[in-house]
RNA sequence: CGGGGUGUAGCUCAGCUUGGCUAGAGCGCUGCGUUCGGGACGCAGAGGUCGAAGGUUCGAAUCCUUUCACCCCGACCA
């Protein structure tokens, strides 16, 4: 490709809405052009890294035994209704919805289940035909709360997601680890440092999911590891063993323990300490949080106990919430009246006994041990067991796991990164087969729920995310598979004949070598163009210019290797360059 | 949706507090000349409904009201 065909526009300041590298240095090199908020139009180069992470994602995906189909994204809301996801999809307004002339509702797609398993459905209909999986790669829409940090979160984006069909769990298995292995492969042939973690499932559900992580400072999730055990969990997910709380000088049960003004944890604390407790600690007291259940049958109160040194997980009580009243939508803070409401006294000292729908105590908390906790009176908090409150209670693990915390695997501490998702994957069970009635006939002969997985991959995020991987002071360095042109070559002066001649003829020549060169013939100087394309990114560049005149050529990577090369060496050099790097890839 | 902020040239911004001449700068763009290996220099130019609507005023980018858009912090997720 000539460069005066791209209409190349860089620009020399970071844009003013752009906060993270990859947002900044895919802006002013031009791959990426904002349109609304979380809209971009990809420009020619970033439409062809985009094309060339697809391209790896569908040969690993297939090789995993993937079948490549496209499927709609404007899927009708009766599709949804049937696998009872269109409610929650419209309580937490995560899907985007268009009308027809006829009135009809459509969604448009945030993710595929409904289609694919009525289409299996269709398609399936003995054991022998299974396992099957079909994937594609086609935009996705969600109606972000706030879109943000360029290509990271955006309201359009383009996803690799498979999803597999299965006659037994062992299948499941299987199919689940050929991803697990297929995406490790995609990623690294990309170039890119990911690692797999637990995470919760989320809208998708299923029994369990990894998420896979590309590691960045600008990650928006915390990812917790126990580097011995090789444990590593979204922190959403992740367990943790908290060391017990110290004793301390109790009075006896039941005690009122007058706190006049004290409502936080601290404050409760402090007071205490300075009135007649002074070995009390905060890990001796119980934090009560407040909060309403959204469910497609109304809102339900909460109650979430957890130790008074820690916060509560909200994604952790969310499912333990969802056990007993059915799937949550949303949780939010009670308001002061219904607080009020609740416990018959101002905000502050909430404790066990207070009236909610459902009340769950942390895992962790010893029901014998006395603590401190609200008497449900104002300016009251009273020493009290949660032995006598767990009759109707749900016990699960709601607390928030932080870095330093003992590993649940045993010993040592786990510490703290962070990453952006770039994958998920899922093992979903029958959780849409059986709602949706897509069944096949057994070895029995009798009629069975097909077993499902399904894999995503956030094939333009991976683009964003390789920036953040891969960049300097001057600009973009694309990984050698990902690059959007593996060459560039660049006469230092378009008005010279001699030097447009040999940088014409080493273009021609690579191009009939399979090399996706560029040819800078445009009239500018040479400092802009270096500058050019160490911002673009581009893996090898070839400077024709003053050793041209001793029979040489400048071959230099982008990460400044490389010198002058004999012109007539030059071809076999730069296939060289390029089929190494990719060949390294590949590992 | 709650909290904070910003809208002035293609891009980055000044001017607004305290209303006043033809609304400015740098980058980019056009022409001419000199340059030509890491974002050159000189000269001459083009480019603006100051986000929008309404109001106050002799006079509004500036003050007031309404509204829209975008950005940041929180809840959603590939």
């Amino acid at each position: 490709m000539r460069a005066r065909t791209l209409n190349i526009v860089t620009l020399r300041e970071d844009p003013a809405d752009a906060e993270i590298v990859s947002h900044k240095l895919l802006t002013r090199a031009g791959y990426l052009h904002k349109s609304g908020a979380g809209l971009y139009l990809y420009g020619h180069f970033l439409k062809r890294v985009v094309d060339k992470i697809s391209r790896i994602v569908a040969e690993e995906i297939a090789g995993a035994g993937g079948v490549e189909v496209t499927m709609p994204i404007m899927q009708e809301r009766s599709l949804w209704e049937r696998s009872g996801r269109w409610a929650g999809f419209q309580a937490t307004r995560t899907m985007l919805t268009v009308t027809d002339r006829g009135g009809q509702e459509f969604g448009l797609s945030p993710t595929a289940e409904e289609v694919v398993t009525d289409y299996a459905s269709n398609q399936i209909t003995s054991y022998k035909q299974l396992p099957v999986c079909y994937f594609q790669q086609h935009t996705k829409f969600r109606d972000e709360i706030r879109p943000r940090f360029g290509l990271m979160r955006v309201k359009e984006f383009i996803m690799m997601d498979a999803y597999s069909f299965h006659g037994s769990e062992q299948s499941l298995d299987d199919t689940y680890q050929a991803m697990r292995q297929a995406y490790t492969t995609a990623f690294r042939r990309c170039g890119l440092e990911a690692f797999a973690v637990e995470a919760d499932t989320g809208a998708i559900g299923g029994s369990s999911s990894h998420e896979f992580m590309i590691a960045a400072d600008v990650g928006e999730d915390a990812i917790l590891f126990h580097p011995d055990s090789g444990y590593a969990a979204n922190v959403e997910r992740a367990e943790c063993a908290i060391p017990a709380a110290p004793a301390w000088s109790a009075p006896a049960a039941g005690t009122a323990l007058p706190t006049p003004g004290a409502k936080t944890i601290d404050e409760v604390v402090t007071y205490l300490q300075a009135n007649g407790y002074p070995d009390l600690t905060s890990a001796n007291t119980l934090k009560a949080v407040l909060l309403v259940a959204e469910t497609v049958d109304g809102d339900r109160t909460v109650a979430a106990f957890v130790r008074g040194d820690r916060e509560v997980n909200e994604i952790k009580l969310s499912n333990a919430v969802s056990q007993r009243v059915g799937e949550v939508l949303q949780l939010r803070a009670m308001d002061e009246a219904a607080v009020r409401a609740a416990t018959g006294c101002a905000p502050g000292f909430a404790g066990p006994g207070l009236n909610a729908d459902v009340v769950v105590f942390d895992a962790v908390l010893d029901a014998e041990a006395l603590v401190v906790a609200g008497a449900n009176q104002d300016d009251t908090h009273a020493a009290v067991s949660i032995a006598a409150h767990l009759a109707d209670a749900v016990q699960a693990d709601i607390t928030l796991a932080v870095a330093g915390d003992v590993a649940p695997a045993g010993s040592g501490e786990l510490v703290e990164r962070r990453g952006i998702e770039a994958g998920h994957i899922f093992k979903l069970g029958t959780k849409y087969s059986a709602a949706m009635g897509a069944e096949f006939t057994g070895e029995d002969g009798k009629r069975h729920p097909l077993t499902m997985g399904c894999y995503g991959i956030g094939t333009s995020r991976l683009a964003a995310a390789a920036v953040e991987q891969h960049n300097d002071k001057n600009g973009i360095v694309w990984p050698m598979s990902i690059a959007p042109y593996q060459v560039v070559v660049v006469p230092t002066r378009a008005d010279d004949e001699n030097l447009m001649g040999v940088a014409q003829q080493l273009y021609t020549e690579l191009k009939a070598q399979g090399i996706e060169v560029i040819l800078d013939d445009r009239d500018a100087k040479p400092g802009v163009k270096f500058k050019d394309w160490d911002l673009i990114g581009i893996p090898v560049k070839v400077v024709a210019g003053r050793g041209v005149a001793d029979g040489n050529l400048e071959i230099k990577t982008r990460q400044g290797e490389g010198g002058d090369v004999a012109i007539s060496d030059a071809v076999t050099h730069v296939v060289g360059l390029v089929r190494d790097a990719m060949a390294a890839l590949r590992g």
